[in-house]
RNA sequence: UCCCCGGUAGCUCAGCUGGUUAGAGCGGGUGGCUGUUAACCACUAGGUCGGGGGUUCGAAUCCCUCCCGGGGAGCCA
C-alpha cells in the first residue's frame, strides 16, 4: 500500500510504511506528515481515539523515523493533497534522533554534506523522478527508431578531445589509463557494426569549472548513425529533444508543477526549432553589440567586436538565446575550436560540420554533435595537427579503411537537459550524488 | 588557474567605523492548546566568533597568512 494509490480507498483502513517528514502536536491532536517515497500523506492522531501508548508514540515520534501507520483514509479539504489518515495504530520502527535537515532553509555547503539525507526531500525527490522520466524518454525515443543500446568502455587507453580534461589512474602493468570523457570514438566503430546505435553512461572531465553547469562526472546520451549527415543528425537531435519534453510534460507534469516550472513554455517545444549558422550567429552579435571581454598582453581587460573564429561562451551564447522561446541550433563552426574528428564543410572548409543545440530560459548549451571525417588521409591528418598521438588512433583510423561510410552523432547532457527541463538553478541538484571540483563526498 | 563574495549556537543569520557578561529566529528539551499547513504561547539548555600570527591597555570587529565554502571567467554536455 503507497500514498500515491490512497484516493483508491476513501472510507477503507490502510496500512502504510514509511517516514515521518514533519510533525505538529496541539494538545490532544497530533498532525504527522508522511512520506513513503510515493507521496506525502497528512496523518492525524486524536487521543479519544487511540491507546494511551499510540498516542505517545505519536507525540513523541521524531522527524525521519520510520513508522507503520494503520487508519481510516477519508477525503479532508484541510490536508495537504486532500486525503488524510484517521489514526488507529501508530509503530515506530525506528526512532530517528536529531535528523539534520529541518523544513526550514539551509545552506547548499551543509545540504551538499548531508546530500544522502537531502535527497529525500520532496524537492529533491521531485527532481529525480523528472530525471528518472527524461531517461526513459531518450530510451524510449531511440529504441523505438531502431538504435540500438551499446555500451562504450568508461577506462580508455587515450583521450578522445585532448589530454588536458582526463582523470589520469594507473592501470596495472599497462601504463596509464584515463576515465572516458566521452563514448563517441566507441559508438562510430558501434555504429559502423549496428548502423544505428547509442551509449548511455557516465563520463568524466577533469576541468576546473566552477559554475552551475559543470560537474566532474555526468550522464550522457551520444547517438551515432551510420549514413547520417549533418542535416539528418540536426533534424533528429530536434525531435528527439520534442520528445523528451513532451515526455515529462505528459508523466512527470505533477513533480514540473511542484518546481514551480512554468509549463506554457515547455508545451511551446515544438518542432521547427531554431537554427542558425555560426557565421550569421557572430553577424547577430556584432549587430546586437554583443562585445567579446579580451586580456591585451599587459593585462588590462578590453571590449571588442566578436571576432569570426572565436569560440562561444556562456554570455554569448546566454545573449543569443534571449530571443527565443524554444532551442535553437548552431552549426558550421570553425574548425579550429572544434574536436579534430569533424568533418570539413565541402561547400566552406574554413568550418566544420558540427552542431549545438541551445536552450531557452539560461539551459545553455545541451547538446553537441558533428558529421564525422570518413576519409582516412584527412583524418590522419587531423590527429598530427593536433598532436595526437598516432598510434592510440589505429583502430579509429581503421574505420576508414574497411568500408568507411558518412556517418554522423551527437551527445546530450543528461543533467544540463534535465536543469533545462526542471528549470533548477545549479546542476548539482539534477544528479544523485554530484561530482564537483572541490566536492566527491558523500 | 584568475576575479568577486563569504566563514559567529545543530541550522539560517544579525553584531564588524575596536570598548563591560556575543544576540535573534528555527531546531532540541519541558509545559499549554481538537485542525496544524515552516502553527502559536511560556520557560529552558546550547558558542575554542574557520586555524595561526600580528597591531593594541583591549580584537568576533583592524592587518597578514593559510584552510574551507559560494558565485563567475576560461573550457565544455
Amino acid at each position: 500500500m503507497w500514498v500515491e494509490h490512497l484516493s483508491r480507498y476513501v472510507g477503507e483502513t490502510v496500512t502504510l510504511r514509511g517516514w515521518v517528514y514533519h510533525r505538529t502536536r496541539k494538545g490532544k491532536l497530533v498532525f504527522l506528515r508522511f512520506r513513503d517515497g510515493t507521496g506525502i500523506c497528512q496523518c492525524v492522531v486524536f487521543k479519544p481515539n487511540v491507546s494511551e501508548e499510540v498516542f505517545e508514540h505519536a507525540r513523541s515520534v521524531t522527524q525521519e523515523s520510520s513508522v507503520v501507520v494503520t487508519g481510516t483514509v477519508r477525503e479532508e479539504s484541510r490536508a495537504p493533497g486532500g486525503y488524510e489518515i484517521d489514526v488507529q495504530d501508530f509503530q515506530i520502527l525506528h526512532l530517528a534522533v536529531d535528523y539534520p535537515i529541518t523544513p526550514k532553509e539551509h545552506g547548499p555547503d551543509f545540504l551538499l554534506k548531508h546530500r544522502h539525507l537531502w535527497i529525500r526531500s520532496p524537492r529533491q525527490a521531485a527532481i529525480l523522478r523528472v530525471r528518472a522520466g527524461v531517461e526513459r524518454a531518450i530510451r524510449d525515443f531511440l529504441d523505438g527508431n531502431g538504435f540500438i543500446e551499446a555500451d562504450a568502455p568508461i577506462l580508455t587507453p587515450s583521450a578522445c578531445e585532448g589530454t588536458s580534461t582526463l582523470f589520469e589512474l594507473e592501470y596495472f602493468d599497462l601504463g596509464n589509463a584515463y576515465l572516458s570523457q566521452s563514448g563517441q570514438l566507441y559508438a562510430e566503430a558501434l555504429a559502423m557494426a549496428l548502423g544505428k546505435v547509442y551509449t548511455f553512461g557516465p563520463t568524466f572531465r577533469a576541468e576546473r569549472s566552477k559554475t552551475r553547469r559543470h560537474l566532474t562526472e555526468f550522464w550522457m546520451v551520444e547517438p551515432e548513425a551510420a549514413f547520417f549527415t549533418l542535416d539528418d543528425i540536426m533534424d533528429m537531435a530536434e525531435d528527439m529533444v520534442e520528445y523528451i519534453v513532451q515526455y515529462v510534460l505528459r508523466h512527470h507534469r505533477r513533480e514540473l508543477e511542484f518546481l514551480g516550472r512554468n509549463l506554457e513554455k515547455l508545451e511551446k517545444v515544438r518542432r521547427p526549432f531554431y537554427r542558425m549558422s555560426y557565421t550569421e550567429a557572430v553577424e547577430w552579435l556584432r549587430q546586437h553589440d554583443v562585445k567579446l571581454h579580451r586580456k591585451t598582453p599587459d593585462g588590462k581587460e578590453i571590449l571588442v567586436d566578436f571576432p569570426w573564429g572565436e569560440d562561444f561562451g556562456a554570455p554569448q551564447e546566454e545573449a543569443l538565446m534571449e530571443q527565443f522561446d524554444k532551442p535553437c541550433i548552431v552549426h558550421r563552426y570553425p574548425a579550429e575550436v572544434k574536436a579534430f574528428y569533424m568533418k570539413r564543410d565541402p561547400e566552406d572548409p574554413r568550418v566544420v560540420l558540427a552542431m549545438d543545440m541551445l536552450a531557452p530560459e539560461k539551459g545553455g548549451e545541451i547538446i553537441g554533435g558533428s558529421q564525422r571525417e570518413d576519409d582516412y588521409e584527412a583524418l590522419k591528418q587531423r590527429i598530427l595537427e593536433h598532436n595526437l598521438p598516432l598510434e592510440d588512433f589505429q583502430w579509429y583510423l581503421d574505420l576508414r579503411k574497411y568500408g568507411s561510410v558518412p556517418h554522423s552523432g551527437f551527445g546530450l547532457g543528461i543533467e544540463r537537459t534535465v536543469r533545462w527541463i526542471t528549470g533548477v538553478e545549479h546542476i548539482r541538484e539534477t544528479i544523485p550524488f554530484p561530482r564537483m571540483l572541490y566536492r566527491i563526498e558523500p
